[in-house]
DNA sequence: CATGAATGAGACTTCATTCAT
DNA sequence: AATGAATGAAGTCTCATTCAT
């Protein structure tokens, strides 16, 4: 059984929901197409089952990684990549089950059981985001309705972009780049500020010992 | 024929490729479902067609309004505040249909066809921080490859989000604030330097009239 | 189409709504299964067109020949007579099939569709009774609740244990000795009243002479 | 094993033989499907088992009862009543399931073990109205064939719409007008005339003795 | 040109039944 | 004796597509 949710992720990830066929899966393991209905009730709900398990894997390595004691902009890389990495692993075909059956309305609906899974699944950026916001390090001036997407619209479109080119990339390079470009975004423009007069400070402070010196 | 291809865009928009039907489409026109075939070889083409539309419509809205004149900045917030307009008036539907059909590797693998439309549909994003990054405005210390997702990627979850929760939004205060936010992560930390460098030119005539006196 | 609706009286009226499928239908008809489907949109809506019209031939058979000029016992043989008839000829099939499925409460359902159509099937007679006993010619003390299974009752078994035997039966003369024993059973008590009153008289008289003597 | 057959039979009796299945007799008992063919060859022996003990249950139960020493009247109205009281305590499903099943001729064919069951269960009325045959209660001059139907059918009718309606029915009430509608059809003609005259006679013989004292 | 009619291919699903343990 | 696991066979239904008219 834990078999034919593992092939159920290829197929389903593969091909999308409407295109996986329960023929195939069964074929792949080998076995019944009337085994596969022994342990799901049906298409959709192994498909659920397929998503849910794979959420759970990221939030779990999410929440299991994430260095709390570090900076946010530590923490926010330390996002980035995992993301980059748990989905290229794994294939971006999740990626593009999970947002374009997400959001269907058709028959088979898996929109409803998804919704909470995502929640959970943001909820360390969103929390992370929160936190920057509080100690001033993250610009307060915009919700974070516009500041998740973001961070991960982005991702997003890299990981699709891999996909589509067949083309290797360097995750950590990329990370770390992504990290440096997003957090110019998200930094309160005061710091940047309040870090300039800070120094001009310190330099006026040097410059009058000089002077006096 | 043109019928055709305006319900298709709405059928396909609202049901993705896999549920949308030929036989839906002809009974929303009243016509025999054979005349679909008359015009169109089958579905796929008919999706093609409706997909080159749309990227026709946004290519051209682009281009004709894009204002070269104005500062790159100006440019960007126009093509963003463009996008999410004419997304959110097509509905997300076509953004979904885009994004979903046109990766996957299945039988009707609109893909190929439809790769060199999204070059072109992003050429103009792409011209403009091309551009951007020779005039030093745009930081070119990171590639392309990279910034393009940044600019595209959030403006896609917005729209999802937007569709998800049925909420309206403020397309041009939403525009906006993202360019903002982008601007902060695209333009050239020369400016930064550049401000430094003034800065280290004040110090300096600072230090003379300190030598001096 | 219209074979669509023979056949599917064939074979429903064999096999009952469960095991008869829409497989064999298709394949005495030597057609696609898929054309079926072309016509009706399931099983189910088939299964009731085939009741229906099935209802309608016989509901017009019993409206076109009744004999209301007769007396209400010829009309009542009249009915007796055409349903054996058309049951017979019919294959007792669909007796069969609309007592069982018409009442069943299963994904089939088509009980709800059944039963106004089992109400026009059953008004002749039900009118009849009812004239019968306005005009004292059927006895009212009893509920046509009551008086109408008296007479559909044994038709049905009559019907079903000629299929079971797989005896001819002759129409005419069952239809005649049952209707004599029904009418003894319908038929107002008035007739039994009127002996006893005789008899009262006829002991009054006794007695009378009983008091002379 | 007992408890198969009693699960057996609820479901037997509510869904119908082919809308039954094996899995939700299991379920129902919390025992595995696999049991019960351990117990059973098949489904098809189960139902058959069903439908045996059901009737050795009213076949007995009429046997134990039967007023024997009463007249044939009272004999035929405690089969009404005995017949209309087990059939709703037990559900008409179990009706259903005989005259429907009992007759097909499909894969299942229940029919062949069925019909001696019918006729041992048919056999007490038969008897009864043999009885009063030779007796000359009963009118002789019609069938056993024909006046058979004529109690059980009406039976059959009131059940089934009883369950249809959902409506309770005073069974002794029912069965008490039913036996006398059915006694009218019954009796002898001539016995109507022969208890007439016997009352005379007796009428005559009190007013005899009446007059000597 | 438009279409009515037909259909091949295949999808999901159900269920009685088997068998090794 | 009881069962967990597996499945063959079959069923209903969908849908893009064809073709003669």
């Amino acid at each position: 059984m834990r078999d034919i949710v593992r092939v159920g992720r290829e197929v389903f990830s593969e091909r999308g929901y409407e295109r996986a066929t329960t023929t195939e899966i069964a074929q792949r393991l080998g076995i019944s197409e009337a085994t596969v209905f022994t342990y799901f009730r049906g298409k959709r709900e192994l498909c659920l089952r397929v998503i849910t398990e794979w959420y759970d894997e990221i939030i779990a390595a999410i929440a299991a990684g994430l260095p709390r004691h570090k900076s946010v902009r530590a923490q926010l890389e330390f996002i980035v990549a995992t993301h980059l990495r748990l989905f290229l692993v794994h294939g971006t075909g999740m990626c593009a089950l999970v947002l374009s059956e997400g959001r269907s309305k058709g028959p088979s609906d898996l929109g409803d059981a998804v919704l909470p899974l995502q929640r959970r699944y943001t909820a360390p950026l969103m929390d992370l985001l929160a936190r920057g916001q509080a100690s001033g390090e993250i610009r307060a001036d915009v919700p974070l309705r516009l500041l998740r997407p973001l961070v991960f619209g982005p991702m997003e479109h890299i990981l699709w972009e891999a996909v589509a080119t067949q083309r290797r990339i360097d995750i950590d390079a990329t990370a770390s780049t992504m990290t440096e470009l997003l957090w110019n975004a998200l930094r309160a423009p005061s710091a940047e500020l309040a870090a300039l007069r800070a120094m001009r400070s310190e330099l006026g402070a040097v410059l009058d010992r000089a002077q006096a010196g």
